[in-house]
DNA sequence: ATATTTTTGCAAAGGAGTCGCAAAAATATG
DNA sequence: CATATTTTTGCGACTCCTTTGCAAAAATAT
């Protein structure tokens, strides 16, 4: 967790070329605990200078799956670090003063014990799925 | 479900004027099964004839809690009629053709069980919760 | 070392949604 | 029902987030 991951075979690995940009982004996102929205990351993130960039950079990474985009009802993206199944896990923004909180586990029922642990009041909840259709899954 | 609603004693009631522009969306929204988006609705409902106005009755009516926002991370959102307790459902959307539909549950392991009879494969899903924190609540 | 592919920076544009304001419609009041 | 008050409408302009086109620069492949 500590130690620092590779970025640079990763990110070869995954067939992306290797910029300072990208790796300043993935560091910076491994030191710090998200999700975080493109102004914030833009601003703290050293050595990226141009904005459309930077978003072509998130939209490269996040097609590769190293980091994920979150989608809060905010109207904009946030995007952390995607820890895979060791680490899945979702979200509470408050609808109010818009705090977030990460739910370090995946089931419904258990979500709402550890919701109400954290002082959250009347929650809803937005669960939405997105997969591949037949249709498509054939066209493959 | 195939009777119609008296929208204009709801709107009342719920605090809202009655104008013909509302009352056209919700009937609208009753005939057709959604979610639906903006665009969409806009072109189909009858008697509404500006799109400022059109965006501020849909938050007028999401607000009141008689429709509903949905978020499927296409950039936009869609809104449908808010089928309370008796209706509670989801939707899965395919990420290549965009195909939406509803999911009549509620549960995440019911859910991979009717996802997989529709055909989908390869599915995510994002689940995010919304509610008051502790220190919101205080304060009002 | 050179050719090819990918990324960058810049400026401009796109799309969804919002805002201010005066006119019109709806609701409340006498 | 007539008038006063409140809410909604229509219009245009605008904001915010994000994307695009294009030529220069950087990275990768040969």
């Amino acid at each position: 967790m500590r130690a620092k991951t590779d970025w640079k075979n990763k990110l070869k690995e995954l067939g992306l070329s290797v910029t300072s940009a990208r790796l300043s982004i993935l560091q910076w996102l491994e030191k710090y605990h998200g999700p975080f929205s493109v102004e914030e990351l833009f601003e703290k993130i050293p050595g990226t200078y141009d904005k459309a960039t930077f978003y072509r950079n998130l939209n490269s990474l996040a097609e590769i799956n190293i980091i994920k985009e979150v989608q809060l009802g905010e109207g904009f993206s946030r995007y952390e670090l995607n820890h895979h199944e060791n680490h899945h896990h979702h979200h509470i923004i408050c609808r109010i003063c818009k705090k977030i909180e990460s739910l370090e586990m995946c089931f419904i029922e258990e979500f709402s014990k550890t919701i109400k642990k954290l002082g959250f009041v009347n929650i809803s909840h937005q669960l939405e799925f997105t997969g591949t259709c037949q249709k498509c899954s054939k066209g493959i």
